[in-house]
This record gives structure tokens, C-alpha cells and sequence, in this order.
DNA sequence: CTGTTAGCGCCTTCAT
DNA sequence: ATGAAGGCGCTAACAG
């Protein structure tokens, strides 16, 4: 890989005059010009990004922290970053967390060792360790879809939770549902939280009376969905409607009641979240809540540049619209279940 | 952010000893490690991984071309990558290239750029621009499914396609039937070749007679599923079995084969291919052939690292075996359909 | 408009 | 075992 140097012999110009010719091409003569741009070509030069980088004291990428990389609905945010920043002529890097402490700290010092200007977490942890801690303050982090739990407020492109569920919850109890079950992700989170809420919330509207014990779950996948499923139908009241607070839940959960020999919704009415795309082809198509996935990615690419760039923000919280999809996993009460 | 020169001044040092701190702490005795260390602990230190590279000439990096994030298949095989690199100490580059070519100019430009120091590809385009074919020469670059067209022969990770839509075959034809459907993907790609001469090998053997009329699709998508499977139900000779070469295909095939009020087995098999996650939770659970995604990209990782470091390589095409899962959508042909 | 010069932060001989 | 000094490739004043 051939250097400004080279350049600059074949040009018969200075280094100064070579970088000039990409930066700010307008002030250098246009013969000159040509004759730079002739001998990158001919020694084939390219631009040492990283030597610029060490320059200028930026690297032009941005780390995205993922809890787990085959929950397609993180592949919509992350593929809205990855498209904004590029745009942006901003490079991702991608880390796979899979929720394991040691590995986010590692990630997340990328940010601390120059390798990327700022950070967009998917997650709710605080992904520095404990003696990164107070270097993490002068970084730019933003989260997505979740709150990073800690003494610092973080900027947060989010959902409204609450009220997304409960629009589900309405919808459910118009149906005459009224013994309902919930299949939950990691409940320390914030969503967790907000959603369960918003479910309360018309009961309590509805003076519809509900137990915790019917809410069972613990993380985000298929096979919590099939227990969770197989779990509430033991339960000496057997609920009408089940909540699932993701969509890969729902596949489990639907997936565990046919296996049940009950039908779905005639028997049983499942209700997700997240909207991804496969739940549209099953059978039946789930009900489920469209998270604008993908601008909710390209906020966060926003954010995140606005704070590298001290650029003053609005608000510290973008919260999205959602959307509710009544498909065909959910119906009307069976008085005879 | 603070630099050796801080730590200098606060262990009385010079920078050559904290730079041998940190690389050859057995070159340092122990009283000044100790010293050091303590202040980089007080001024928050953190080595400047671009500075470093620029000296060393290694970013310990990795670009990955994907042509389509969302699909959960190439997650799987992003995910080995991304473990692997962490272990040998790389980070990832992620490029989603929607398959447009200018994409993947720019973003295989970053390992010109010094950016990465290899580039793993999950397609089957040359994914550098003309005027950097040259210069590409010196890169280190794997393709792992796809074999990467063109003059050079690029490593490759790859599946033994052709055997394992033979073996796709022969379960269908061991089932009766005579009557096929193809819902392809893209039609120029190495594995599209691969999956078809294994198919009709075995309709060779058989003696069974195939008209290229029944290959309909031309994309790996759900969509594409649909109405191929639209298509060839359209046909004067109705298939009694679809081959779909990937299984988002396969997803958009039973779905509109039931929309089309036909039972899947019992009127149509239909079988995939890739293994994704939620294919053993459809309904009808999905006969597929398994692919060790996870094992591939870490392979992908291995062989690209062995490029990087100048060892030879011991062949240029890792064969990987696949496993046919024999689920629920393939069945005994109907006689009365 | 162009060249000279002085670094960016780090690594690495070469001395001591 | 440690320090001084030069340089990786590029950028950014400052001159001219």
C-alpha cells in the first residue's frame, strides 16, 4: 500500500499539498489537482484512515452493543444504524454482548481505546466495568429500546411501552377476555416495568381482578415461550389470553399450546411484541405491536452524533410511536373453555 | 482522555517504559511495573488502539460484507464470526450491503483504507470496484456459502450444496414423489448451480422428468416464497413437492399454499434450506437441511486470521457436512391430489 | 496556491 | 533495566 509520499514524488508536490487535494480540493489549483489525482492512481494510494484518525482524534465509528444477534427484531435497529451511518460516512462496529457482563466491558472500552467515537447500546445494563466507570462520563452513549439502569441518565430512543400494551390489554378485554397470563422477558429491565404496567393498568380499569403468579417467562426466546405456555395451562385457572413480551415468545408460546391440543385463538388468544417480519406467515398471524425498528436505529446513529458533535439535544428521550397489529392470533373469549 | 506522557510525569518514567509496561511487562523490573500501573489507575489511561495501529500497521479488525442483515441465516453465521474474532482479539466491521454494488465498493474499501485488516464476504460478487481490483490482490479475503466469481480464486467456506439437495431429493422421491416445484433464489450464484445439479441428479437416476419451466423465484425472501408457490400451483401439472432453497422461501411458500386452501403435507412437501431457528416451531415444523452456520463463520475467522499472518493455508475450500432434518412438511405423496 | 514544519500517540532501535 | 530520539502516515497551522 503506497503513502502520501509516493505521491507526492510522482506529483513533484508536498504532503501537504496531497492531502489538500482530498480534504479541501478547492484550495488547490485545478492543474495540480489533476496531477495529484493522476499519480494516486498510478501508485494506487489510499488513504490511511487510521494514521488521519490519530490526527483529527476521531475514528468515524461507532460501536453498537447487541445482547443477542439472532433476535431478528435487533437486526431491524441495527440495520437503521448501519444504514444512517453510513450515510453519515461513519463505519459499525458490532458487538455480540450475549447479556455476559465481561464481554460488554470489553466492548464498550473500544470506545475508551479511540477505536469508536460513541456507543448505542440494546441493552438496559451499564456497560462499563466498574474502574471504566468514571472515564465513561465524557463518552457519547445512547440506548435503544431499553434504559441504561445507573446514576447517569442516558439518552434513550424508546417505545411507549405502557401505552402499547395497553392498547393490547383493550383489545384483548373487548374480546371478553378477562383470565389472562403474561410470559415475560428479564424483568429487571425498564420495559419490563413500563409494560407490565400498562397491562395493570386496564385491569385496574377494568376491575379486572389479576395474580402475579400468572406471570412467568425470564427472557426474551422461543423455548422460555414453550415453557411459559406449558406453565400457565397447569395453573388451576387456566388463562383466556396470554401476553407475550416479545415475538419470539409468541412463537413459543403458540408452537406449546397446538402441541396442548388447544387451537389458537379459538381456545387460547396470544398477543406479541416487536412486530418481526416472520410473524406475519405464521398461522395464524400473530397480533402484535409494530415497533418502527429500523428509524428507531437511525434515531440512535442521530443522537449519537449530535453528542459527538456537541451539538445541544432537544429532549434526552425520543419516544416512537407504535403501532397495534390485530391479526388473527387473537379473538373473542370461548364461554366454553 | 489521558496519553503515555501523563503517565510518564506521574511515575517519573519515560514513555518507552509504559509503552514496555503494557507489551513486555517481563522487560520492566518489578518496582517501576508496579509504579506505572498505579499511574495509569490515576489518570485513567487507556492506550489508543489507532496511534498503536498506525505504528504496527494492524488495525485488529474485520470487515463483513453481509447482502441482507435481516436474514436470520446469515445472523447465525455473523455470530461465529463475531465470537471468534472476539477470542483472537479482532473487532468486527459490519456492512449491510442491500447487495447493491456501491456499497460494497465503499465498505470492502475500508480494509484499502486500513480499517480492517481482512475481509470475510457472505456473497458471491467480486466486492471491490474496478479501480481497486489491483489493489484488492493483497487483501485477505474469505467468502463463506457463496464462492466470490471472478478470476481470483478467493478461499471459501462452503456447504456441500450439491450433496445436500440430493439428499433432499432422494427423501422426496423415497416418498413418491415425481411431480416437483423449484422456488430458487438468485440464479447467477455458485450455490444456486451446486443445489440444482444435485436435485436433478437424482431425477436423473431416477429416470424423472423435469422441465426447467417448474423453477420459478429469483430472491431469497419470504415474499418470493409466496408467489413462486402462487406460481407453480398455476401450473398445468401441479408439483406434489417444492424444493425452496432457503427457508424464508419456505415460509412464503406454506403460507400461501395454505391461503390457497392446501394442506402441507398432505396435499404438498415442501422442504427448505439453512436451519433457522423458527423453522422447528411452523406448522407444520419444516424439513430443511442444517447448515453449522455458527462453525462456518468462526472457520471464516480462522482462515482469514491465517492470511493475515502469512500461514499457508492447507486448502483453499473448507467443506462443511450438512444434516437433513426430516420434519413435518414432507410427506408421502397424495395420490388423490 | 503551495511548501515547510511541527506534531497526533505510540512503538522501537540504539545507547547507556 | 531504562531513556532519548526518530518515525509510522497524515493533518494543520504558519509562512511565503
Amino acid at each position: 500500500m503506497s503513502t502520501v509520499k509516493e505521491v507526492c514524488k510522482l506529483a513533484g508536490v508536498s504532503t501537504a499539498t496531497v492531502s489538500r487535494t482530498l480534504k479541501n480540493p478547492e484550495r488547490v489549483s485545478e492543474k495540480t489537482r489533476e496531477r495529484v489525482f493522476k499519480a494516486m492512481q498510478e501508485s494506487g494510494y489510499r488513504p490511511n484512515m487510521l494514521a488521519s484518525s490519530v490526527k483529527t482524534g476521531k475514528s468515524n465509528a461507532l460501536v453498537v452493543l447487541v445482547p443477542n444477534l439472532t433476535n431478528p427484531f435487533f437486526l431491524k435497529i441495527i440495520q437503521g444504524i448501519e444504514q444512517a451511518a453510513q450515510e453519515k460516512g461513519y463505519s459499525v462496529l458490532l458487538g455480540d454482548t450475549q447479556g455476559e457482563p465481561e464481554r460488554e466491558n470489553e466492548i464498550a472500552s473500544m470506545v475508551l481505546s479511540n477505536r469508536a467515537d460513541g456507543l448505542i447500546h440494546l441493552d438496559h445494563s451499564f456497560p462499563f466495568s466498574k474502574s471504566d466507570a468514571h472515564l465513561a462520563d465524557r463518552v457519547p452513549v445512547v440506548s435503544v429500546c431499553e434504559r441504561i439502569k445507573g446514576d447517569k441518565e442516558f439518552p434513550v430512543i424508546e417505545l411507549d411501552n405502557y401505552a402499547a400494551t395497553r392498547s393490547l390489554a383493550k383489545h384483548l378485554v373487548n374480546y371478553g377476555h378477562r383470565k389472562f397470563g403474561i410470559i415475560a422477558g428479564q424483568e429487571e429491565s425498564r420495559i419490563h416495568h413500563d409494560r407490565l404496567a400498562g397491562i395493570k393498568g386496564v385491569f385496574a380499569d377494568e376491575e379486572i381482578p389479576f395474580d402475579d403468579n400468572m406471570i412467568v417467562g425470564g427472557a426474551y426466546s422461543i423455548e422460555v415461550g414453550q415453557e411459559g405456555a406449558r406453565e400457565l395451562m397447569a395453573k388451576p385457572e387456566r388463562p383466556t389470553a396470554i401476553f407475550c413480551f416479545n415475538d419470539d415468545i409468541a412463537i413459543g408460546a403458540i408452537f406449546e399450546l397446538k402441541k396442548l391440543g388447544l387451537r389458537v385463538p379459538e381456545d387460547v388468544s396470544v398477543v406479541g411484541f416487536d412486530n418481526i417480519k416472520v410473524t406475519a406467515f405464521m398461522d395464524p398471524p400473530l397480533t402484535t405491536i409494530d415497533q418502527p425498528a429500523h428509524e428507531m436505529g437511525r434515531k440512535a446513529v442521530e443522537v449519537v452524533l449530535q453528542i459527538i458533535n456537541n451539538v445541544p439535544l432537544r429532549r434526552n428521550r425520543e419516544i416512537f410511536p407504535f403501532n397495534i397489529l390485530e391479526r388473527e392470533s387473537s379473538g373473542p373469549v370461548n364461554p366454553n373453555f
